[in-house]
DNA sequence: AATCTAAACTAACAGTTGTTAGTTTGATAA
DNA sequence: TTATCAAACTAACAACTGTTAGTTTAGATT
């Protein structure tokens, strides 16, 4: 039977160069090189290169959804959750930080599935801002504009696979400890 | 003489394209036809797809590092330091929000110019690190991680560009005043 | 020993890429 | 009217792109 790790090894390949140089930069010969073989042998485990694209970022897409589903759905307060997403984000984060660079940035190039894309990040969204927006009417969240909120938590969140693989600067616990506490407390004494 | 100011609608509309689709997905020839000209033609005006980057990203680079520069230099205490650069970025993102969306994911297709470009950003982040330090010490900012501080609001500044364009929700100064809120006093009631 | 098969290979394709060379156009200045 | 010239054009290039077809290799199974 045909061995899937090898598939893998391609995607992680992929991701990695993907993540240096972007999605369009990347050509089917870079991949190959980087495994010490020719582009048409990849074609053996992969069936185009847009495939490895929508394998790596809808696989994340929905964990992200799955995991905000459970959060929204749990018994927690408002700052509660809001910790709950960080810390998903940081877990994502740092088992894929490569894969995480084609997210935030080689999504445009998604073709079929670009439509699914839209919806689950739409949806994401939605669910996070849903919960700022309760979070304001408990007086559990500073009565505030819920959008730039939500914008500037989700981008330090989003943000998360430039800095995580520097250095290994924490341990992920520690990591979403200090982060809930610096958005959610901010920085001021 | 020539018109400089066609070499300006040239780059103004390859930012366009840029930050939609990525530098590398973006060809000479999809610049000339949202111009209605010739590929060719972008040659009388311009030396080189690189040049365009370049031109993109180097002088927004310089905006940063002359606007700290400045921030740096002030009398200010460490929270007036931070909300100028928060109000620097609003600024600089306000009036090239395409353009930012190059200096922050196409930097690294630059050539000659790589290299200076990085000196630029490592001695931005320096000088933004070396300002959260000073609080720190000045008991003006919570004892924490001075890396997760600085990345948590960078992080944040640098998407901008994302949001900024989207329904001009805000006028700068008021989307400043927000974010600088949020920020640094945190979230929490 | 013979067969099978996953996974590599070589060779080639049709289309696209950034760019150059040389030419035409049309408005302005002499 | 004529000459000038910025800025468009057409045509072409060599290199590179994703992908396919057909072949070889070498280890496992019969």
């Amino acid at each position: 039977m045909k061995q899937e790790n090898r598939k893998d090894e391609i995607i992680q390949t992929a991701t990695k160069l993907f993540k240096k140089k972007g999605y369009s930069a990347v050509t089917m010969r870079d991949i190959a090189k980087e495994m010490g073989i020719k582009a048409a042998s990849l074609y053996n485990h992969i069936n185009s290169k847009q495939d490895i694209l929508t394998t790596i970022i809808i696989s994340l897409a929905k964990e992200y959804t799955e995991g905000i589903e459970i959060i929204k759905l749990s018994e927690n307060n408002s700052i509660e959750k809001l910790k709950q997403i960080i810390a998903l984000h940081v877990k994502i984060t740092t088992q894929n930080a490569n894969g995480m660079a084609s997210l935030n940035n080689d999504w445009m190039h998604l073709e079929e599935q670009l439509e699914y894309y839209l919806m689950l990040r739409t949806n994401y969204e939605s669910d996070f801002r849903e919960i700022i927006i309760r979070g304001i009417e408990n007086n559990e969240i500073t009565k505030s504009n819920p959008d730039i909120i939500l914008f500037s938590i989700l981008s330090t969140l989003r943000s998360l696979y430039l800095w995580i693989p520097k250095k290994d600067i924490l341990n992920p616990n520690k990591l979403a400890l200090d982060l809930s506490s610096i958005l959610i407390n901010g920085i001021k004494k």
